[in-house]
DNA sequence: GCCCAGGCACTCA
DNA sequence: TGAGTGCCTGGG
C-alpha cells in the first residue's frame, strides 16, 4: 500500500477522529460479514471496528507482549507490525485501525490482534477454574494476546533478558532506527521496520551493541545467523509439535525456557504454554503456594495441570495482574 | 554508589 | 541436577 505522508500526519487523524466522534461520518459505509461478533466497516481511509467483545488495545499493547508501540493521547497509540505502521483509536463505537483498507484489516490486523479467538468463552473457562484468575480476568478482561512475526519477536526477547519494558523497548527502537528500512513518517519522525537478520549480521556484534544490547549482542547475532542460514527455519514451526519448536529456538545461543515460551506463544499460536518469568513466579507463589518459593519447574507442572491448553491466557491475565499490584514486591 | 530489572550460560559440587 | 555467579545498562 502506498503510503502518503499527509495521510499520516497526526493532525489529520485527530480531523477524522474528531468527525467520528461527532457521527458526521461518511454514509458510504459497507458492513462486512460478522465473524466471531466482530462487525466492521471502512471508513475515512481507515477501518471502523464496532462489535467486539474482550478488546482494550492500551492493556493487549502495553502488557508486555509486544514492544513498538507508542501512546500518542488518551485512548490513541501507534503501533509498528508486519512493517506496517498503524494508528488506533478506542472510544464508545469502537476501534479505529488507521491507515487501513478493508483488506488490510482482513489480511493481516484481524490476526495480528487474534480477532477469530473468541475470548469471551477462554475467560469464561478460566474465570470457573479458580478465584484468582476469576480476578485477574477482571482486572484486565480486554487483553488479547497478539500473533507476532516469529523472527521479531524471537529478536525482541533475546533482548528482554533482565531488563524492564522502558529498557527493552530502548534497544528495539535503536535496532530499527539504526538497521531498519524506512516504512513511513509520522509528526516529522521517520519510522521503520523491524531490521531483517542480514542487515544485523552485516551490523555485527558491535553495531548491535551500540544499541544498548549489552551482553545479549552477542544471543542476537547468533540468532540471525541461525535464521539468515536456514539452520532454524521459522517458516516450518507451523508443522512442528511446540516441543519440537522449543529445542530448534534453544539452540540459539542466549534462548532458554522463558525466552522461547515467549516466542511460542506470542508468535506461534501455542497458548498451552506458560512463560514464567519472575512476575509470573511471584504471583503463583503468593496464591497457590502460601508464598512460599517454589521452584520453576513446580510451577509450570502446576500451571499445565490447572490451566491446560489455556495455560498462556492465564498467565498474560496473570501477569498484568501481578505487575499492577506489584504482588509478592 | 548501590541495587534491581520479564534470563541465560557457565562452573562446580 | 541444582545452586551460585557474571553479565550491559539505566532508573530509582
Amino acid at each position: 500500500m502506498p503510503l502518503s505522508s499527509e495521510l499520516h500526519h497526526y493532525i489529520g487523524l485527530r480531523k477524522i477522529l474528531f468527525q467520528i466522534r461527532q457521527q458526521r461520518v461518511s454514509k458510504e459505509v459497507h458492513l462486512f460479514e460478522s465473524v466471531m461478533n466482530l462487525q466492521y466497516h471502512e471508513q475515512n481511509g481507515g477501518v471502523m471496528l464496532t462489535e467486539i467483545d474482550s478488546f482494550d488495545i492500551e492493556k493487549t499493547l502495553t502488557c508486555g507482549q509486544c514492544f513498538r508501540y507508542e501512546i500518542l493521547e488518551q485512548n490513541t497509540y501507534y503501533t509498528i507490525a508486519h512493517n506496517r505502521f498503524l494508528l488506533l483509536n478506542q472510544n464508545e463505537t469502537g476501534v479505529f485501525f488507521f491507515p487501513c483498507t478493508i483488506s488490510d484489516f482482513k489480511e493481516i490486523w484481524m490476526d495480528y490482534f487474534d480477532l477469530h479467538t473468541d475470548y469471551e468463552e477462554i475467560k469464561e473457562t478460566l474465570s470457573t477454574k479458580d478465584e484468582v484468575l476469576s480476578k485477574a480476568i477482571s482486572f484486565a478482561p480486554g487483553i488479547r494476546i497478539l500473533n507476532q512475526d516469529p523472527y521479531e519477536c524471537t529478536i525482541s526477547f533475546i533482548l528482554s533478558q533482565n531488563r524492564n519494558i522502558p529498557l527493552i523497548r530502548s534497544s528495539i527502537n535503536l535496532l530499527c532506527q539504526n538497521h531498519g528500512i524506512k516504512i513511513t513518517n509520522h509528526e516529522k519522525n521517520d519510522v521503520f521496520a523491524f531490521p531483517e537478520a542480514k542487515s544485523l549480521i552485516e551490523a555485527g556484534i558491535n553495531g548491535i551493541s551500540q544499541c544498548k544490547a549489552g551482553f545479549r549482542s552477542k544471543y542476537v547475532y547468533d540468532a540471525c545467523c541461525k535464521i539468515a542460514n536456514r539452520e532454524i527455519e521459522l517458516n516450518s514451526f507451523q508443522n512442528k509439535s511446540t516441543h519440537e519448536v522449543k529445542e530448534e529456538l534453544k539452540k540459539i545461543y542466549g534462548i532458554g525456557d522463558k525466552v522461547s515460551d515467549c516466542i511460542l506463544l506470542f508468535s506461534c499460536k501455542r497458548p498451552e504454554v506458560f512463560p514464567t518469568d519472575v512476575w509470573v513466579k511471584r504471583v503463583m507463589e503468593y496464591f497457590y503456594f502460601n508464598e512460599k518459593e517454589v521452584p520453576l519447574k513446580e510451577i509450570q507442572d502446576f500451571a499445565k495441570e490447572k490451566f491446560k491448553n489455556l495455560a498462556g491466557f492465564a498467565q498474560q491475565y496473570l501477569f498484568y495482574y501481578a505487575r499492577e499490584l506489584k504482588i509478592g514486591k
